[in-house]
DNA sequence: TGTTCATATGAATATATTATCATATGTTCA
DNA sequence: TGAACATATGATAATATATTCATATGAACA
């Protein structure tokens, strides 16, 4: 499989004719990554997939605020689960997740 | 200039050992992406730069709130403002919010 | 079966955010 | 200068959001 790539004009004409309700679908889930919360979980399944517990231990928050987010994240489509004995292992559902991120990352950067 | 492209390589990189408080500045940043009337008026000024006026009639709503984000997309330098004669013409701070709604709107689509 | 562990969820509170209204600032031009 | 126009901004009220607390659900296992 070929490695996707972006570049400038590509993106011009993605962008075009952007229907007015897909633009709210989109602020919706510009939202769901404006909380550092939920970004900070991102990040945490971005160096690799956890069950709850250890992603309120990485985060140092309880377990009701992180399941609350995990359930916002999952309603988006951003991360994704499967069941273990117990536990529920949380990992990122597909790589928009972190080209979305880097691409944050390098604006904030200049 | 050569047109910059990303591939998942480079951008699993990017990401890798960000600390904590950009974590949150980039949290920041998504939050301004996550309001509609936000996320409209960059559409409309992706198609061509206009002034208070004209972005008012574009997204059918007041001076007052549109002037109020326009506040807050300008502190986050994703769009810059012109003076000519009475009327601040805005228009997009740079190329990656292009490439940041690109990217979620790919997303979306899936 | 009953206890423990892991996760999910509902309700409530505290905080943040947005649009509106009123008004201030600044520019043009008669 | 003062009237008209364009934009910016402060305060307020309405709404949305996040965390906490309490509790429910469900799996594992003695």
């Amino acid at each position: 499989m070929p490695t996707k790539k972006y570049d400038k004009n590509q993106i011009d004409h993605m962008i075009a004719d952007m229907p007015e309700n897909e633009l709210s679908d989109l602020a919706d889930l510009f939202k769901v990554f404006g909380d550092s919360t939920r970004l900070r979980i991102l990040y945490s399944l971005f160096r690799g997939e956890k069950n709850v517990t250890e992603i309120c231990e990485d985060l140092g928050m309880g377990q009701s605020a992180v399941s609350h987010q995990l359930r916002v994240l999952k309603g988006n489509k951003l991360v994704a689960l499967r069941k273990e004995g117990k536990s529920s292992i949380y990992f990122l559902a597909d790589d928009h997740v972190k080209t979305i991120i880097a691409m944050g990352k390098e604006h904030i950067e200049e």
